[in-house]
DNA sequence: CGCGTCGTATGATCCGGGTCATAAATAAAT
DNA sequence: ATTTATTTATGACCCGGATCATACGACGCG
């Protein structure tokens, strides 16, 4: 059993507690609110997108795999983030997959009256361009790390990013970063070793603090 | 001059002959149609974003500069297509700086008045979705290739998804890829002799053809 | 025309991070 | 409490693509 309950591990979207759009649209537009289980497979790559996904309760992850079961984390998604509207809106297959990371609830919502609700929902339209262009901030600068940076600067990166989610005023403070060596190599395109060897040559330089095995930054 | 008019040189943005939109929406908004060089930077990473922007003549490349001056392109903009509606949309600073190809117009329009287009006109507030949308899905696509695939793999991705954006109805016939060696490295986080090599391996291989230096497939 | 710039080409060398193997430390399960 | 699974750790080796140097080809321009 987890012992301190004075750590303070952070969310990884904490703003979720604001919903993309709030339960009772959802409800008024015929979204039905799933139970699913770990590890339970809400999409796949390649197939067509039917409906609006928003997560209630649990995290989801949407990653590719290559040929060698190499695998890719496109972004995980915690409670009150909408997932999976790309394809839905830009008319193409689903470039990845989502499966759930915990038990949970998750919104689902069809096409058809996901479009009347935008249309009819000014307010929640736009809060769903600024979600859609926060994506694309994120992939710009991963893309941007994953095609030109060394290893320490791609952790470096990603660990700054989760933490100025949560600390609205920027702080000195450390924080437990959430993830394991497995999913920051999944997330910056490396291998679990290199995350390790390179995580710990930051220790010995003063980048990062090691307590026990949590990364704190 | 160029010779043989009949080589089928390809778009590279071809739809963008529709415009994201419509110039009569423009004026109606107060956008101004502003004449630009070649070589001229139109924003610059960090920079706060202020307008609205959209190509209607000459082409415009997104890109960021690493410390030791290696570049990679986030995007290339033809005309009919806008760009970086991201930091306007998403209130950020722009990651990535933008400058025109060749000589050209650019439409350019406030903020404020991009928004009230958008809450008065539905049709094109869904437009701008389907072409964040769509770019989410370049991204998606470059992420992948970067994170885990071989620059041949790498190349023939890019070119086959230049190739269907032209070719509505997938064809057999080869076109001529409008890109060089240099920007195809560029936009693939590879180098250009690695671009150089990986090309003449894959003509001896079949797998596309020279025809003088230009690439056909 | 010849010159300058940009794009293409090719070889030699090097090294960062991937790969493989093996094990210790933690956490989870029963 | 003992087993089982997951995560962290470390060494040895290797190789693909980056880097550097150098040259040739193509094309636009005065």
């Amino acid at each position: 059993m987890r012992s301190s309950p004075v750590i303070q591990y952070f969310p990884i979207f904490p703003e979720k507690r604001k919903r993309v759009i709030p339960a009772s649209v959802l409800n008024a537009y015929n979204a039905r609110l799933v139970k699913v289980d770990k590890d339970q497979i809400l999409f796949e790559e390649g197939r067509q997108a039917l409906d609006f996904f928003q997560v209630e309760e649990g995290k989801v992850k949407m990653y590719v795999l290559n040929p060698d079961g190499q695998e890719f984390t496109q972004g995980i998604f915690s409670p009150g983030e909408s997932f999976g509207e790309p394809p839905l809106l830009g008319d193409f297959p689903y470039p990845s997959s989502a499966i759930t990371l915990e038990p949970g609830k998750i919104w689902r919502m069809p096409k058809s009256d996901f479009l009347r609700l935008l249309k009819e929902n000014f307010d929640i339209h736009m809060k769903l361009d600024q979600v859609l262009c926060r994506r694309l901030q994120y992939k710009s600068m991963i893309l941007t790390e994953v095609s030109s940076y060394d290893p320490e600067h791609r952790l470096l990166t990603i660990i700054k990013y989760f933490k100025s989610k949560i600390a609205k005023h920027p702080s000195r403070e450390k924080v437990i970063v959430p993830f394991t060596r497995q999913q920051l190599a999944d997330m910056t395109g490396l291998r679990v070793e290199t995350v390790i060897r390179t995580v710990k040559k930051m220790e010995k330089e003063g980048k990062l603090v090691l307590e026990g095995h949590k990364i704190k930054f």
